[in-house]
This record gives structure tokens, sequence and C-alpha cells, in this order.
DNA sequence: AGTAAATGTCTGAATGTTGAAACGGGGGGA
DNA sequence: TCCCCCCGTTTCAACATTCAGACATTTACT
């Protein structure tokens, strides 16, 4: 599965129900009654009601004086101090990949391998009005894009082998790499060279490159890129800031030893 | 049954699983891997395993740069804003807010840490003509702000060293900290005196003061602070108020918990 | 290097949740 | 006063989630 798409309309999985219903009450601002988001969750009747008694007998929601409508709870406030509190230890890391940002003027990104796809964890985008749209959370192949190459360039050749072996290799643009072979030729110039570049290969006009994150034992636990738009840099202009991309990476590699 | 007893070793609702895992996560204040909660929430390790990915894909938790821990998401973080936002507490606090006003003559705030930098959350207006326009919403700086030195100053040493190095300190005035060492002593001053001041340091004219708003573990969640263009009030006469601010931030920290 | 412990993954019978439809009931308008 | 409309509640077949046990993988230790 190449981006993923969630559930596109088939049904809200069980498990996510209740966390909809918080967020819609912490979005409205006001107390809210069970019918009022009805149409807003796009869920029956009967379901809102049993959703909203579960929340306030666990203290999440608690009812307003008017006995119908809603409101946050005591826990949920509680949970809502402490997420706000553990904050401060992406500060850091955001700050690295601003300076990055700042000095190449293109989004970055940091991305990490998740089984089948890389997974992008945070970015800073250019104030650039051009910009590629790719939202945190989202997964990217690993045969087409730069983080997802580096990431394939640091297995051990067994493994390698036996995801291609696996896997057919989609073409999402005419630039795609399909050919196994190429792949591997490939890889192996990236391992040498110590970071890996996406020319139009996941997306008509863009292009990136990648370095790797690595932990204190030399493995591979996430990758640093930076993307561009063909229309402001091409691929040797982005290739010439590999030594800042390399220089933050190492900074966010020290991050992982604390 | 009177009281929910809830789970004592019967069953914790399926609906109510993502919340407490997400709770749980939260009071971590650190990333948590899977493993981690297997314990805590008493739940089978496949379940867990389960709910960890639900909740990643739908954006309400986000993984660490190791690859395997999580800590808050994006959509967690909007959903504790907007609930810690919300009309109940916003009126106590506009309350409060509006009773330093009137002691104080100035124009006061409320931010707190997000991401990079600090956001206006509720303020309230002198009803003098002369006032200075930053709506709620905005973003502000932390190294030339008296509530962002606050949040700065409340950092452990380390990750302070780890921000402070991977950032260039831009300078918005002549009177701008730009230079580390010196943002260092000033941080630690302030960590001492319990309060902060933005001597003209983000716009020139405009002189401040900061006090910290904490939860139930001396944390800080939020600051408290108060501005004054230098036409009328300079910052010995702001510094003379600190003690009507801490008075206010100790109360609305208890609101809190509540 | 080798091995033990811990972490993550898979399966399917058992269990909890869901929601269409139909019902009771309370408040506002004529 | 009556009637209508909307809110909240009930039922039970259909459906999604669960989790024991076993397997696969990684990590930690000798």
């Amino acid at each position: 599965m190449p981006i993923s798409m969630a559930h596109e309309k088939g049904q809200i999985p069980t498990n996510l129900r209740l966390l909809l219903l918080l967020e819609e009450v912490s979005r409205a601002g006001v107390p809210v009654t069970p019918a009022d988001l009805v149409d807003a969750l796009g869920l029956p009747k009967p379901t809102v009601h049993r959703l909203f008694n579960t929340a306030e007998e666990a203290g999440f929601l608690q009812r307003d004086i008017d006995g119908r409508s809603f409101g946050p709870g005591p826990r949920l406030r509680r949970l809502s101090v402490n997420t706000l509190s553990s904050q401060r230890l992406r500060t850091v890391r955001l700050s690295i990949l601003n300076g990055v940002v700042e000095k190449m003027g293109e989004t970055c990104n940091i991305a990490v391998p998740d089984r089948d796809a890389m997974v992008y964890l945070d970015r800073i985008e250019t104030k650039w009005p051009l910009r590629i749209q790719l939202p945190v959370g989202t997964k990217v192949p690993f045969h087409c894009t730069a983080s997802g190459k580096m990431y394939l360039s640091s297995l051990n050749p067994r493994y390698l082998d036996r995801y291609l072996a696996s896997r057919t290799l989609e073409e999402h643009t005419k630039k795609t790499i399909t050919d196994t072979a190429r792949l591997k030729a490939e890889l192996t110039k990236t391992r040498k060279r110590g970071y890996s570049t996406d020319d139009e290969e996941f997306m008509d006009g863009m292009v990136a490159v990648a370095v790797p994150i690595i932990d204190d034992q030399g493995r591979l636990v996430s990758t640093l890129s930076a993307h561009a738009p063909l229309q402001r840099n091409d691929l040797p202009a982005l290739v010439a800031n590999v030594e800042t991309l390399k220089t933050a990476a190492d900074q966010l590699s020290e991050l992982l030893l604390s």
C-alpha cells in the first residue's frame, strides 16, 4: 500500500470513537448535548449516547449544570495538562530542524522506517508559498523516496534481498526505479557516499536528499531529508547542502543518547 | 453499582481503552514503548500494540526518532489546547486576568509553549488607548520574550544546552540577547528569582514581565505576563507588580486541577 | 560467538459493541 | 388543549475487537 489512506468513509474504528467524541467536545469549546454531535460525528444516536455515558462515568466528561449537556471533565483536563507539560522534549528536535530549513530554504523531515514504509515524524516547512504537502504521520514507500532508499541501503544484504524478493516495485512516476538490479546498484552507491537522492522518483517535479540518523551502535534509526520542487531547486543544488544535513543529523543522533 | 468500581479485575470497556492508553502516555511525560504500558494498563501484549498503531495512524500519538517509542501526536496536542480553552475554564481565567489588568493597568496574557514558540491563549487589554497589538493565537519566539524566557528557564539544563547549540538567536531589536552565554546567565537569574523580564528585546519601546503557571507536580504549563509601552510604564514599574502576577498565577494553577 | 530474555506478531473462537427501527415523552406553537 | 417534532431509550442480529497461545524477531548477557 503506497500512501496510507485510512478509512475512506467506511467505518470509524470502535476504539477511536470515544476519542473523536472528546475531540469534538473540546473543539466546540462550550458544553454540548449528545444530539449536537450526532451529525458532527456521523454516528447513530444510540451510539453517541452510550459514548457520552461511558465518558462521563470514567470522568472524562462532566455534565453541565443544565443536566443535559457535557463539557470536559477533570480527567480530560488532567490529561491535557500532562500532554502539554511533556512537550519539551520535542523543542530541541524542532529547533535543529529549523536551523536546517533556515540554511537551506527547503522543507525538511525526520522519518523512521516502519515495517513496510517510512513514516514522517516531524517536519518544518519552508516559508515559500510553493510547498509539497505531506502531513506528519503519512507513509511513503521505501523504493522510490530518498529516506526510504537511505533505509534500504543500511539493511543487511540478506534482509534486503528478502525484501526485494517479496515485493514488486510499484511505479509512481516515469523515473521510479522498478528494476531490482538497478535498485540494488543505486543502494550500493548510496551506502558508499553516505546520502541518498530522489530524482522525481516518487512525485513528478519533486527532488530530495536524505542522510541517516544513527544510534550509538551505528545503526540507522531514522533519516533526515530535504525536499524541493524543481521549479525552485534541482538535485545538484540540494546535494550541495549535504554537509548541512549531516551536521544536523549528528546533533539528532546525540539526542538519542540522553 | 453505586459509584463506578471500574476494572477491579473484570474488564476495561473497549471504548475506553485507547483513551486510557493516551492517559498513560501523557502521564509518563516521555516517549514510551508499547511494552512499557503492558503492565501499567493490565492488557495483553497484542492489544496494546494494536492500540498504539491505531492511535498513531489517527495522529493522536507520534513515533519518537528511535522508531520504537511514542509520545503525544499533533492531534492530541490540539485536543489538549482546546480542552484547556473551553468556555467554563476560560470564563474563570478571564476574570482572574481582568483582576490583574485592573490592578496593574497593563495588558496581560496567558501563553503556552507550542512546538518551537510561545502561543498566546488568552489576553485582556488595558483600557488605555495606547496598546500593543498582539492578537490571541500569535506566536512569539522563546529567546526574546518574557514568557519565552520563563519557559526556557524551566527546561532541564541538558536540553537547554542542546536547544541553544542548535539555534541562532535572531535579533529583533538592538537589545535582543543574541549571545548564548549571556542568555544562559539571564535564564539562571530568571530561575532563581521566579520571574522573567523583557527589556525591549522583542519590540522597541515594549517591556514585559512573566511568571510561571505550574501544575501540581511543579512543571511549567503556561505563563502569565504583562506588557507595557515605555511611554506609560518602565520595567521597574512592572516588576513592582510581580506579586500581583504571582498571586494570579497561583489561582490559575489551581484552576488546572479542580 | 552463543544463548537466554524480552519484544513484537499472528491466528481464530469468544466476547463486547453496534445501529436500524420502533417507542415513550416532553416542550413549543397554534 | 392538541398536535407535531425532536430528544433520548430500548432491542437484538450483525459486526468488530479481543486475547490465549504459539511463533518470529531483536536485544542483552555470559
